[in-house]
DNA sequence: CTAGTTGTGTACCGGTCAGTAAAGATGTGG
DNA sequence: CCACATCTTTACTGACCGGTACACAACTAG
């Protein structure tokens, strides 16, 4: 009866001292979905506990401080609902990467809970206590304009795009499409007016 | 000698009272690009006052609370650095006129001390205090939009711009462009980037 | 049981926010 | 000189910000 405990050699029962008494996984999430909609600045201590059921020592205890959390909150937001930029590069066709990319961003920027998207709704306005905030914002989107500028590249080099086209150019203005987007859902574009704008964008298309 | 106090019928001489110690058309100045700077929520009073050079109560005096403020800041934005669409639009060729409105919007974006543009960096963020002021916003942006739509459906008349092309496509493709571009702006892309970015948008141009 | 460890809830901290009251300064009109 | 109007200055208000001290609850270890 008692081997169960004996066998695992590693952590066998419970931690110790009293048990957490929320789901940090799911506490993450409502943060991530309050830092969304309300980007850092916005979302205050009082929006994010409340979002998550805690208290606010348990917030501190669990995630550290705002800034500590909301980065957390940005890794999920990667791994999570904004992972479906390197899905789409994926594609083995470059414009449909590209389309499937713009579509894919198009449906999540247009979410109606979380309209727009968090790395450019964080990075811009507000004051200048989150200035290390936005570095970290610009270094992501910039990341993602060097995944669409890999996948380009290496398109070029598969005859896939051709030889005289400019990945550099190219990746830098479809980062510039999809962070327009954003700004567009922000103001309450729908789903179908991106779909349309992704048309009309994809018309640079090098033939 | 009096006379001219006569001869004046309305407010011929000063004011009464203690006169202004501050120029107010310089403290709105100040006051833009502050919020240009910052955003509605990021720009304090304390900002404000400090860069125009005045008391919370002569603030208070001469322009209202900080919405009043930034409305009156946001006219200033619509009447003096953010005119150029309008003039650029009245060139005689529509593709002229978009590659103006553009290029002229990449110049005013890269400005050093004032990256970005006031009424995209305004909308997105922060927190629940600002909703009026996010929403007008957007309806300036929609002003933006749909004068570029005017000039398209002119040059369509024209014959300027084929039958086939959807100018409230393309206008709000262009707008799209644009908010994207200030998005770069503001995480410190240079002007000359951003021109490329505008050689790669005009090739969606219809022929 | 007791001792030790960890999470929770309340109530608070100093700082800053937008906005204002009150008194003195500086002008006009008589 | 006087009354009156307007602006400037200082100092304040109440609300809210992010962050935390402290007492207590809930668990393990022995």
């Amino acid at each position: 009866m008692k081997s169960t405990k004996i066998m695992k050699k590693k952590k066998p029962s419970r931690p110790m001292g009293r048990p957490r008494a929320f789901d940090a996984d799911r506490a993450l999430d409502r943060a991530l979905h309050i830092f969304w909609r309300k980007g850092y600045e916005g979302a205050t201590l009082s929006d994010l506990t409340k979002a998550m059921g805690i208290n606010r020592p348990s917030l501190y205890a669990a995630f550290g401080d705002k800034e500590t959390l909301f980065r957390k909150a940005l890794d999920r937001y990667s791994e999570g609902p904004a992972s479906y930029p390197f899905e789409a590069l994926k594609e083995a066709i470059a414009r449909t990467a590209i389309e499937k990319l713009l579509r894919r961003a198009a449906e999540v920027q247009t979410n109606p809970s979380t309209p727009g998207c968090l790395t450019v709704h964080g990075a811009l306005a507000c004051g200048d206590t989150s200035t290390a905030i936005r570095k970290e914002l610009i270094l992501r989107r910039e990341r993602g304009e060097a995944a669409i500028f890999q996948r380009l590249k290496r398109a070029q080099s598969e005859g896939d795009l051709p030889p005289r086209s400019n990945p550099n150019d190219l990746a830098r203005y479809f980062t510039t499409v999809i962070h327009g987007m954003a700004v567009q859902a922000a103001s309450g574009a729908s789903r179908s007016e991106l779909e349309r704008v992704i048309q009309t964008a994809l018309r640079v298309w090098p033939k």
